[in-house]
DNA sequence: GCACACATGTAAGCCGTTACATGATTCG
DNA sequence: CGAATCATGTAACGGCTTACATGTGTGC
């Protein structure tokens, strides 16, 4: 059977599970908010357990309820062989990994920002600064536990790109500020147009 | 009657057609590839044309087929006063903007780096930058047209951001290529851990 | 005459989120 | 004992894309 087209959030929930050890799906969400996050987006909890349910159809996947040792009813996943050969395959796949998706809300409103009070644009803007500053607190954290981890390398690196891209945000969310500012204090909202 | 919730993409499309002018759903598309694109994304012909349809519906729009001087059957839109006005009350909107969502497939699989050749994978991110840079040149081709038009002054700061993002994009893309180098030129692919 | 850009749509379907429901365990 | 966390789901829905269908006008 060849690899079968699977969302790519199917292929990170197998990849989460493709580092050592067995996990819920719980604890996959919390893993998954603190590293995917970064440059992929976190899959919402329902997510993740549809996709573990469909990765377990496919082989890919098996579970474990936890014994009557552990306590709370609780399912471990871990990934098998033919889930790490379908995930390999897939990693070194020859076809072009897809545009990268980008939705910046914030840039919308800017862009639009004829319509706004300046102040109020600039306020967005900074608010958005507090914001990116704060993620990057929270993956410096995430890289701070990924530290000297040796089967942690490749995510390190991920998380690496995301520090440096959240100080790249900071800095461009900055100069847009100051673009902004070059506009002139005094700019004017577009009042509508009837009767020029 | 209260603006109605709607997604981003139908201001998206109403704020399209808040710069003077009318135009067609095919134009809006055109339009959208080279300026939304950049820091929003672009979204399909068919979703245009459905947006409009409901802007249409919510009396944002009007519409008016084009006459028999016209060849060709099109649909010119143009926004109303309460188009206009529900665009504004939306851009000022004391709600927070929402976030910032990126997803990253280079990424996603540099993460994943332990299953993949380390070569392959360093030809992912170069060809990566290959892209970025094609699009970086998209974005000064569209700078270059927005220049001057003082009606664009926040347009163009918007894509004044997505031209740095686009260098900064592809700077830290070599910087991952630097961090993967630095594993070391013969990091070998994790075999299937079958007995250790 | 044929390909290509213009122009508008329909239909199907997945992806992913939100909201809701449920229950166990731990800690103060 | 009540709140928070752990843990797993279901249901509904909306958003958006892909694929398809259709037809006109323009230029080689």
């Amino acid at each position: 059977m060849p690899t079968p087209r699977l969302p790519q959030t199917a292929w990170a929930v197998l990849g989460l599970l493709s580092f050592p050890g067995e996990r819920t799906g719980y604890e996959l969400k919390k893993w998954a908010d603190s590293s995917l996050r970064f440059f992929y987006g976190a899959p919402a909890f329902s997510q993740i357990y549809a996709e573990l349910r469909r990765l377990e159809d496919l082989g890919y996947v098996t579970s474990r309820r936890s014994g009557p040792e552990e306590p709370r009813a609780k399912r471990a996943y871990t990934i098998t062989e033919e889930g790490r050969a379908a995930l390999a395959t897939w990693a070194a796949g020859t076809h072009d990994p897809g545009a990268v998706s980008l939705k910046h809300p914030v840039l919308l409103r800017v862009w639009l920002g004829h319509l706004a009070e300046p102040e109020r644009l600039r306020e967005l803007v900074a608010e958005h600064v507090t914001r990116a500053e704060d993620e990057l607190r929270d993956v410096r954290d995430a890289l701070a536990k990924a530290d000297g981890v040796e089967a942690w390398a490749h995510p390190q690196i991920a998380l690496r790109w995301s520090e440096r891209r959240l100080v790249a945000e900071v800095e461009l969310a900055r100069g847009m500020l100051a673009d902004l500012a070059a506009l002139g204090p005094g700019q004017p909202v577009e009042d509508s147009p009837t009767h020029g």
